[in-house]
DNA sequence: AAGATTTGACCAGA
DNA sequence: TCTGGTCAAATCTT
């Protein structure tokens, strides 16, 4: 399938992101300045509720912000897709393009780098004829189980010992490899006894239409479209430290209707690895909104040449800028 | 019986 | 030559 988009329309697409994005951003720190003036005066009638309510908006906001962001990644060059045969170019709505590139769980982003969906060519098929994954997009998560749900299917093809690790590597494939020729693997590197702590690393993008992915999109958008009682009462951890899981079903492990277990979760945040970019993919956990463990999504910047930000971080320096450091106002 | 896992062998790349 | 990633037959599980 070829898709193309006309610049005028994903700059046009980009400005009304932005928008929502920094309306969203600013409501945020207007929350966060208000609870964090309730805390600085301290004043005895203020009740915690009222905290916790403030306390919610602040993190709903910022999870908003995540999720567009994640959703469509702001990027310096537009979006193109090259066609690889000569057939004459054709323009789509910006909003059924990138509806078209949930359902094929293709990332946007992932399309402005190779300039084309899938660059790796296909693997030879006799054995031991396999080339190592080179320039392959890689990013890592670190989970305490290992088999952790990551809304897709995976067989054990492999266990080997590594040199210098305490414990064998497991390795990983997509259920759907052969049937639809899917390359996505993880290896997962037990990193840590006590606590189990483990490190996946995952190879390549899911290309198997494992479950529809466009539901779930469209649910999260409806939740900040139309934000309900339930989702503006948001708990979002940050990090491991809140001291309480999450409440709210829209975070809740338990809670399947908005992740379901076997569909594909939002992307993580964009790790650079290999020297090379590597992008967020479809198939893996939204650092922000999957709770299904407290997962750590190592961030790994190393290239000097990323034009990408580290929203997550981003937004984590805000927050504790906002809630307990100096603030510069405006 | 079908699908998943285990495990030793194979091979590419460093 | 060593190491890591994959293959595929054997075995296990459902």
């Amino acid at each position: 399938m070829k898709m193309i988009m006309e610049d005028d329309d994903i700059v046009s697409r980009e400005d009304g992101i932005k928008a929502i994005i920094e309306e969203e951003l600013v409501r945020g720190r207007d929350f966060a300045n208000q609870l964090r003036q309730r805390i600085v005066t301290n004043k005895e009638d203020d009740d915690s509720a009222d905290h916790q309510r403030l306390l919610s908006n602040v993190l709903t906001s910022f999870a908003n912000t995540l999720s567009l962001l994640n959703k469509y990644p702001i990027h310096p060059n537009p979006i193109h897709l090259h066609q690889s045969s000569a057939s004459s170019p054709s323009s789509h709505n910006s909003d059924l393009l990138i509806m078209q590139m949930l359902h094929l769980q293709i990332h946007p982003c992932l399309l402005t780098y190779d300039n084309h969906i899938c660059k790796t060519p296909p693997p030879a098929d006799t054995r031991g004829s396999y080339r190592r994954k080179r320039n392959i997009e890689t990013w890592k998560k670190e989970t305490e189980n290992e088999r952790e749900e990551d809304g897709h299917q995976w067989r054990k093809y492999g266990q080997k010992a590594i040199q210098n690790e305490k414990y064998t590597r497991n390795y990983f494939r997509c259920t759907h490899k052969y049937e639809q020729g899917c390359k996505a693997t993880k290896y997962v590197q037990r990193i840590q006894e006590k606590p189990p702590l483990y490190r996946a690393t995952y190879h390549g993008r899911h290309t198997c239409t494992n479950t529809d992915t466009t539901n779930n999109h469209v649910l999260i958008m409806e939740e900040l479209d139309h934000p309900t009682s339930s989702s503006s009462s948001i708990f979002l951890s940050f990090d491991n430290s809140f001291p309480n899981p999450p409440t709210n079903p829209f975070l809740s492990p338990s809670s399947s209707s908005l992740f379901p277990s076997t569909a594909p979760p939002l992307p993580p945040m964009m790790i650079m690895e290999e020297d090379r970019q590597v992008l967020p993919s479809t198939t893996s956990t939204h650092p922000v909104l999957d709770v299904s463990s407290r997962h750590h999504v190592v961030p790994i910047l190393s290239s000097s040449e990323d034009n990408n930000i580290c929203w997550d971080d981003m937004m984590m320096a805000a927050m504790s800028q906002v809630l307990y450091g100096s603030v510069d106002e405006g």
